[in-house]
Order: C-alpha cells, then structure tokens, then sequence
DNA sequence: GTCGATGCAAAGGCTTTGCACAGCC
DNA sequence: GGCTGTGCAAAGCCTTTGCATCGAC
C-alpha cells in the first residue's frame, strides 16, 4: 500500500509550507505537528477524524504523540485553517483537511446507523452567500447536515 | 411582561398534546416536562438554549427543576420530535422547538462574536433533497450553517 | 397501589492545563 | 542557548447515572 520507496525518517515533503505558515505565526514544525498534518494528507479530504482516532492511528507509527499534544495540534491546524472542525449530528468533534477549493462541503448522514457521505452543491453555497450577504455578514464558509435515512436503515422497522 | 391574568397553576394549555404524546410512548406528565417544553414554546421558535441555560431560566420560576431532569427532559422531547437537537460551530449542544413546518432551518453564525441569525432556503432544502435522492437516502431535515463575519468583526482588525 | 420520574450527588467522558524536560530555531 | 512544544498526570467542563423518595395514573 505505502511508498516503500522511502526509509528516510518520515515525511520531508511539504513539510516546508508548513513551516512557513507556522513560522509566520512565530510558532515551530515539530514532527508531532507534521505527523498530525500528515495523517489528514494521507487519508484524504474526504475523511473525518475524532481527536482519539488521530491519537489512535499515530500509535502505529514509529513514534507516538500524546493524546495531549494531538488535541493541541488540531486546535492549532484548526486555527491555521489547514484543518477544519466539523459538527457532524449524533458525534462528537470530528477534523477534516481543509482544502481551498472547498469552501462549502456538505455531510449527509444516515441518522440509523451513522454512515455518511459528501457531496458538493453550488446551489448551496449560492444560497449560503445570499444568506449572510442579506445580513451583511461576510461568508468564510458553508457546512450543509443532511439528516436523512440510508436505504437500510429505511428498510429496517426501526428498534 | 408576562400574562398577568392567568394566575392559575402553569400551563393547561397544550399539555394534552403533550399527555398523549407521551402516553403513547409509555411516558408521563410531568410538571417539569411541561415547564421545560412550554419555556421553549413561551420563547418562540427562533430560540437556541443550552441545558445550563434552560436550568437557569426555569429557576426564575415558582418550583425548580433539577438539571439532571432538565437533561432527561430534553433528551425525551428530542427524541419525541417536539425539540431538535443544534450542532452549531463555535458553542456546545443547544435544543430548539421543532416545528413541523420547518424541515429545513439554517443558521447564519459570526465567527468573531458568536452572533447567530436564522434564515430558511428553499433552495437548500430542494439541494438536500436532491443529494439525499441521489444516494437512495430518504431526508429528514438539513441544517445549513453558515460560518462568516458580521458588519462589526469585519471591520475589526482581529485580536 | 404501582411503577415511572425526580432530585441529589457521585461517576463518567472528553478536553484542557500545569509543570519539568526535550528539542526547534 | 533561549524559548516554545511535548508528555504526563491532574484538573475541568458537561452530561449521565444510581438510588431513595415522590407523584402520575
């Protein structure tokens, strides 16, 4: 599955525009920052973490990072807006990659059984910027929760 | 402010929706569930509390609710569809009158003073539906919310 | 009269914080 | 070498739960 093609010590790549952005903040790359960062780029945007399953995966690793530091990191990617913090219905606090690209980005869950999937919608972020334009608010981002049942779940009496 | 010509016990009013509704869950009456129902109802639908702030508002009045009960209460009437459950960014679990109208509600939230404002959207709602759709899912409800900068945090340089 | 609901207080998660040491710059 | 970041463990929320009593039905 991974690159065997590097025994080097962990990941130098892009390492270097995080720095600058930590840098910028007067704050330093350490590996845990990166390892945290890291973990986000390797399983892609679409996937949402809990702080404990960060701590949980960076076990495996060669190194391990305290589950302190983990919360410390994601509060500080958050704030750097390389992360982003999702309030997804029925769970608890769940991080994501923050892409560019993505200002708006939408969940619909199966509140059955918990299962979720992203979809994009211009509409939404049309309406969105409506919304806070009407109220003179400036957008930064929109996040569309789509409670729903899955086709499972709808079949199933329910218990 | 209040309705002073009513100096009768609380709320005759609407508590036999409520008494069926519960009966036929197996529940019961209760003064408190009454008092923590019609606070939402007396505030209007708009309204966001948190169970601290439900506690605190019912202390005003002439008999107390403990707040494991204020907890008991809002989980029930969650789960009886009479309230929802919010997952707004920046603040922790807040409830809201569900109205039946109201499948789709969205929140227009200030990022720099925590400042909220509620709109609706058919186009979300037609979005929701439409993603939902596509993925065999059958909708419930979606909830847009809308991270930004009102007027003041904008012009604010930001600390 | 029965069985569920309440109040109190204690227990339980999850998250943050204080402090000494390690390590980035 | 200075000063920030880390790890550990303890403290801090917020929420749930156990148990005796109260009260709806």
């Amino acid at each position: 599955m991974a690159a065997s093609s590097s025994p080097r010590s962990s990941e130098p790549l892009a390492s270097t525009e995080l720095r600058t952005s930590l840098h910028g903040r007067g704050q330093r790359l350490t590996p845990q920052r990166q390892r945290v960062l890291g973990l986000f780029k390797r399983i892609g945007e679409g996937s949402h973490l809990s702080a404990e399953e960060v701590h949980q995966r960076l076990l495996g690793a060669e190194q391990r990072v305290s589950l302190a530091t983990v919360y410390r990191s994601l509060r500080l990617l958050s704030s750097m807006e390389l992360l982003r913090e999702l309030e997804l219905p029925e769970g608890g606090r769940r991080f994501e990659l923050a892409s560019d690209t993505h200002r708006d980005h939408h969940h619909l869950v199966c509140v059955g059984c918990g299962r979720t999937e992203e979809f994009d919608s211009a509409a939404v972020l049309a309406a969105g910027e409506q919304a806070a334009g009407g109220h003179g608010f400036r957008l930064i981002e929109c996040v569309l929760n789509v409670r729903a049942l899955c086709p499972r779940c709808a079949a199933e009496p329910a218990s």
